[in-house]
DNA sequence: CTGTTAGCGCATTCAA
DNA sequence: TTGAATGCGCTAACAG
């Protein structure tokens, strides 16, 4: 194994001094050609790169970003996180990303980690033990202690940062409305627990749709799931009333697709018997027979403009700067999901 | 802005030396028991933590292990990132995950990026654009500098380090056994082009079963997909034929859900008139319909087989250490497209 | 044109 | 029991 090469070993091999040889290795003018060339070509054969260990340690900055996930398997995120490293990489910054797994210890353990110097900002998604723990001292503490944070998707509302969020209400209302246009009468909305801040405002639209087209909202038709149980079976239950739905708004696209499957067992057909909108613009929804009308969220956008407002807060000098809220705006994708023949 | 909390500080607040607060902070026995538990408690109370890249350039090694992937809105990849980020935190070490976007040059980027002394380790799948080019001697620095190395699901033959593969051949040799079981008579295969090794494997695998069982190999069977040109036309051909085959080996999901797509627009039957298996076990294979019958992958375990090698090589006094090649094999899962009623 | 010094934050060896 | 000195690799202010 070769030992790295360092300007030290360059400085020997030359026998001149350290701080020579990295001005030269600048293209300084306080040196001479002569040696500058002598000396650059050295470090060209060895490739010399200078250590990103030191230079972090001296600029007290790393150029890298981190990003806290509850979940990396979830396209939405994945989008996300593509947007971020995309706009990252073109302005030299790199980015390290953890996952919660939803777990409120971990996101605070890698908040921990990061915060001790790894990174020059954080863009995270909430965890979901976290939204229902309500514990959030922990980006207090790392506001308190002025590293930058951007909340995004899942945000919360007394922590002062910058965030980007869907809007969910309007998805909600939306794809609700949607399915009202298209003629459904009972339109059931399978959703999270109210703990899941997202999930609560797309039910919210849901209602104000409902409520604005003039048509009841029934409890029995509102399902929370449960993620810690049996998902297939919660959903079940819908088709198992004596007048089931003809219309189901899924607040994401797995709850859409076992919908459908479910559907299936039932022999209710989709979308002739029964339209099915869902959240999300994954690969399910895209190649799913039939394929899922749903709400886009454009996840890679949002992980451009949380990346953006990250980086101008690192660049700011952090005097009266002021922190935003965007909004990213929800498209309906119509496929065959809700496409009566 | 609250600044950080250094050794310094503390040392002024006490009057004592750095060494000393050092020396406290670690519990050890030189130091008096009442002036240890003094300055605990003061760092406790400040949250103090040692700054990592301090402690990362004195101890020459950062903790974290970096991960180029091609493409991480793949549910493969997430799932491999899953498996080595588990085993990572566990024993301590942090991820820090670069997208290669399937070219080459990215991959040199983040590469050196990454050698630059941010990480003790690489785990890395290689781009596609890299196996067409041939083009290795990124890898063979980075081998030459030192820095452990271990390949994934795309390896490469002649750059010598641990590699953790999916037993491609036999997977594909699976799955088309599979479809000759249930007596599918024209077996077609959705593959890449050949430079996309596990492609080249898969369908390897593919016409070893046909050979063994007899059956003719037919190049107008084989559909390379090019991922450049519009895939849906590509794999549309194979019904436009006059005899379309009776079942289908994709190396892929996507591949799969869109050859059952297609199918449909021909009225073709899935699994009545033809049976299709995929290739990875991802979410669209889960809750497609029909559900997919595909060959599973075990990407976390693959994941965590490769972090364990690295780690195992990090160790290592790197004295006459032996790389090795670990094969993960494949099963089957049985799903509705492979069932005929 | 080249070198010396100091400092980023920490751990460690050696001296007091 | 405590502290001073050294070094990890680098840059920049300041000397020569």
């Amino acid at each position: 194994m070769k030992q790295k090469i360092t300007l030290k070993k360059i400085a020997k091999e030359f026998e001149v001094s350290i701080s020579t040889v990295s001005k030269a290795l600048k293209d300084s003018h306080e040196i001479s050609n002569e040696l500058k060339e002598k000396i650059k070509a050295f470090a060209d054969y060895y490739h010399y790169k200078p250590n990103s260990l030191a230079l972090n340690l001296r600029n007290q900055k790393t150029k890298t970003i981190g990003i806290i996930i509850p979940e990396i398997v979830h396209h939405f995120f994945t989008k996300v996180i593509s947007g971020i490293e995309y706009i990252a990489n073109e302005k030299g910054y790199n980015v390290m990303i953890c996952m919660s797994n939803e777990s409120y210890e971990k996101e605070v353990l890698n908040m921990d980690m990061l915060a001790n110097g790894i990174v020059d900002g954080i863009i995270v998604s909430v965890a979901k033990e976290t939204e229902e723990k309500g514990e959030y001292s922990h980006f207090k503490d790392l506001i308190y202690n002025g590293i930058p944070l951007v909340m995004f998707d899942r945000v919360i509302d007394e922590i002062i940062c910058n965030k980007v969020i869907t809007n969910d209400i309007d998805g909600g209302y939306l794809a609700t409305k949607h399915l009202i246009n298209i003629g459904c009468k009972k339109i059931a909305i399978l959703t999270t627990p109210d703990y899941v801040t997202v999930g609560a405002l797309r039910n919210q639209g849901y209602q104000n749709a409902l409520s604005d087209h003039n048509m009841q909202i029934n409890e029995d038709l509102i399902i929370k799931i449960d993620d810690k149980h049996d998902i297939e079976k919660q959903i079940k239950k819908v088709f198992a009333q004596k007048n089931p739905p003809d219309g189901i708004f899924a607040v994401n696209e797995i709850y859409a697709a076992i919908a459908m499957k479910k559907a299936k067992n039932y022999n209710i057909n989709v979308p002739n018997d029964l339209s099915v909108i869902g959240f999300t613009d994954g690969l399910i929804s895209q190649y799913s027979t039939p394929s899922l009308s749903t709400v886009a969220q454009h996840g890679y956008h949002m992980g451009q403009k949380a990346i953006e407002l990250l980086l101008t807060e690192i660049d700011s000098q952090d005097t009266d700067y002021q922190y935003e809220t965007t909004i990213i705006e929800t498209d309906l994708i119509f496929r065959e999901s809700t496409s009566k023949v």
